[in-house]
DNA sequence: ATCGGTTTCGTGAACCTTCACGATACTCAC
DNA sequence: GTGAGTATCGTGAAGGTTCACGAAACCGAT
């Protein structure tokens, strides 16, 4: 375990001073070429390597990062999400570091924490859980509402987007809804209630609805629902999958069946998914406006940086959904 | 710009010392439950919140911290690596910041070499540019050899995936070999040069090659060379494809055209997305071993750490590739 | 009143770098 | 040789926290 290596041992192996050094190393003026490169020379020989907190510790200026925590980075939602804050965090100047945790994304706040100025995350749990596992930090929801102090969000309204889909899908000619709502979608209790996108489906579609059933948040949870749904309810001709991987499961369960999508059935997913564009048939889906996610979120992060990530009453955004049609419906 | 609160201010104004504040905070002993709740009560009026660098500059204990250098975050391919590092990572104590450079990885390197402690990556420029752009942090090339003190490698041994490929692709009667290569796959002077899959697959196919292309690494520009390669070789009936996005890519000509898959062609992808799994038919693809791919990455890195991240020479692994027989051939 | 033991709290130092400023040395002209 | 001007280098301080150790206060017992 050999001590590391700092300036003062550099500065004294090269026999010159701590200033001296950093001019070395940083390529600043007021020094000779001759020590430049002695100096650089002994740095090297020593293996010294400036400490990234001590260095930070100083330049206090803007070198801001931001922790993202996500449940799962197997599911294409997520690291889509990922994606566009990653590529608008750089933009803006925010380094970003990243945590998965298969299971309650509240977990896993506590590696971050001591990296980073804010967490940005999907979270079920309540603020006061999020309040305690952040110690401290703020944190921003995304997709649900924070209201505690220090708790900030960005929503997402579905509903315009399902109201979208539906008239879209009743203009060409369809007239029996089915929906598959996702088991996960839980009350405080831990018991099935119905998501609101359910909830907005099933008043667009008014008495033209055919029936409802759930199932598991996965491609195969999805076909085995869709299945169920068109064996009670034959007549379905429209069906809104609660998200996209649930809808590919469909189209896959129609496509072994010899069920024609959208013939016989229509099939609209959520979450606009890039994946749903390399399928065949090429997914219609209520895409969530990623881009503006990420910039929402930015702009929060932005703000409370601007606030020296004091507890400033939370802040919220919402970003709207608009309807991607393709061909599954 | 409200200076920033430290510790000393909360020390004042609730009338103890630092090392109370400390203790307070971290819920450490030798402190009364009144003192702590009244310091408590003082941060939090004050929003003092511990400095990340100062806290870690004491604390060098093992807070390390890897870069990971993906040069886009919409390609599923990199993605998949991200969240397997992401994962073995996590599970081995250390943190990860991402960047993303929608270009050469060389240039977002920067941005992180004073957050990270290593950088990981793909990176296609040489040793010596590397070196130049991280500023003297150790690197990790995946998927490439370095040879230069300080740049270490995870390589990838693709050749018995794609001899075990041709021969299973016999086995089921294949008998004219095609091959779909990628454009950019470029010597140093930014002319094609065959890659190296492609040499060990006309290696392995033998006098049974029927012809190649190249295309663009997308969907699309698989679909696009696919087609091409039908139309000037019409005997052929299994093809290798550069990577599984323009297999899918291929897939999706095939359907739009009639091309039944795999009885009129046999189509292979190199990778072994998970996405393979989702589209119809199930992509037969040339799976490079990512949890090794992670794990070796994470060997080196824990051997960089245990020499304090010194210029050790390079350290290399390489991982093989198998077969993973799905529906498309 | 004194003593030993325990609990609570404070002081000096360390961690490592960079910034601001002051000090020295060197150059060249007069 | 003296002066100004410039190139090169060094010193004190700051940045915010935690660790090691020592000091004070408290408490019941003798």
């Amino acid at each position: 375990m050999s001590k590391r290596v700092t300036i003062l041992d550099v500065a004294a192996a090269a026999g010159v001073s701590r200033q001296t050094v950093t001019r070395a190393m940083n390529g600043m003026s007021d020094i000779s070429e001759t020590t430049r490169a002695r100096v650089l020379a002994t740095a090297e020989r020593l293996g010294y390597r400036p400490s990234r907190f001590a260095r930070n510790l100083v330049n206090r200026k803007k070198t801001h990062a931001m922790g993202l925590v996500v449940a799962s980075f197997r599911n294409p939602y997520f690291t889509e999400i990922a994606a566009d804050l990653l590529s608008v965090a750089g933009e803006r100047g925010w380094q970003m570091a990243m945590a998965a945790s298969e299971g309650r994304a509240e977990d896993s706040i506590g590696v971050l924490t001591n990296q980073v100025d804010v967490i940005v995350g999907h979270f079920t749990g309540s603020d006061a859980v999020l309040r305690a596992a952040s110690g401290g930090l703020p944190v921003v929801r995304l997709e649900s509402r924070g209201t505690e102090l220090g708790v900030h969000s960005v929503e997402l309204d579905l509903e315009s987007g399902v109201v979208e889909a539906v008239s879209a899908l009743r203009a060409r000619g369809a007239r029996r809804f089915g929906m598959v709502d996702s088991t996960s979608s839980r009350n405080a209790l831990g018991e099935y209630t119905p998501s609101l996108r359910r909830i907005w489906f099933e008043q667009a579609a008014g008495d033209q609805l055919a029936g409802g059933v759930v199932g598991e948040e996965t491609i195969a949870g999805g076909a085995q629902a869709f299945a169920r749904l068109l064996e009670a309810h034959p007549e379905t001709d429209a069906v809104l999958m609660f998200n996209d991987l649930m809808a590919l499961g469909a189209v896959q369960h129609a496509h072994a069946h010899g069920i024609d999508v959208p013939g016989r059935v229509r099939i609209v997913g959520v979450d606009g998914l890039s994946l749903g564009e390399a399928v065949d048939p090429r997914l219609t889906s209520i895409a969530l406006d990623r881009l503006g996610l990420a910039s929402h979120t930015l702009d929060i992060v932005d703000e409370l940086a601007a606030a020296d990530f004091a507890d400033v009453p939370s802040i919220h955004r919402a970003v709207r959904s608009k309807l991607l049609w393709r061909d599954s419906a």
